[in-house]
DNA sequence: TTAAAGTATACCTTTTAAGTATATTTATTT
DNA sequence: AAATAAATATACTTAAAAGGTATACTTTAA
């Protein structure tokens, strides 16, 4: 179905939460958890992700939390995928010649055309930014 | 990753090689097996797919096999997709608002965001036709 | 009428998704 | 300095999906 992952469609509502808050407010885990119906646990492991890609910061110890470290508008829906998923790859063959079972005929059509449509599916995910969702 | 499984990948494959033949040629299900480099009997399995959505036709009985039902510029990137997966959701909760953990929140700015880019990748999907294939 | 095809089902095995649990480290507060 | 609140690291578990295989059956040309 071509769908992202469960990680990532809360990692997007994570990520818009905090970017709700006023810049830079520290928001523990369990209520972000709370607001966004977000089962605890789960929310704790891919928050790691997301500090990686430079899209929110931590605090640890007591009152600490998550904040967000960039401006809304610099956090494209790209990045979110990208530090949930990794690279968007609508097919191995693109990524892994190796994958593919006739051994990456280098000449294959299918994989051109899919290298393009991917292509098209990256720049639209990257056109859209956290701060287009405040406004709205 | 969002990416296509491994029987649409196949599928593309097996409609390329139906329509690099002279229009109508039935070729039965080994050929096609042993020339794309496809397990045979997954290949049996997801050729109904694509005959129930008019891609292709089958001829049953000794000296039976699949044809390109449609022509080459007539089938697109999404009837394969479509047929083998189903309709194209980048998220669960596009098709089924239960599904969201916060139980669809009707302004959900996330939800109409991945419609927007869901939009736009099913409108790439269906600009690629098979007859563009054959040309390269 | 027999053999070569596709069809329908059902099964199996591996991987991935999704979530849970435990122990540890960090840092604030008292 | 101790207690406590919070994130981090790691490992485990369960369920579903992916990918492939096997068997029995139906159709049809030769």
């Amino acid at each position: 179905m071509m769908n992202i992952n469960q990680a990532t469609d809360y990692a997007f509502r994570a990520v818009l939460y905090l970017a709700r808050q006023t810049r830079g407010k520290v928001v523990d885990a369990q209520t972000i958890s709370r607001s966004e119906v977000i089962p605890m646990r789960f929310l704790l492991k891919i928050m790691p992700s997301l500090i990686k890609k430079g899209i929110i910061g931590s605090q640890r110890g007591a009152g600490g939390g998550y904040y967000l470290a960039e401006a809304p508008e610099n956090i494209t829906f790209l990045d979110v995928v990208e530090a949930i998923e990794g690279p968007v790859t609508i097919n191995r063959c693109l990524i892994d010649p190796s994958y593919c079972s006739k051994n990456g005929a280098p000449e294959c059509m299918v994989h051109r055309t899919l290298a393009d449509i991917q292509e098209k599916l990256t720049g639209e995910l990257a056109a859209h930014n956290f701060a287009e969702l405040l406004r709205e």
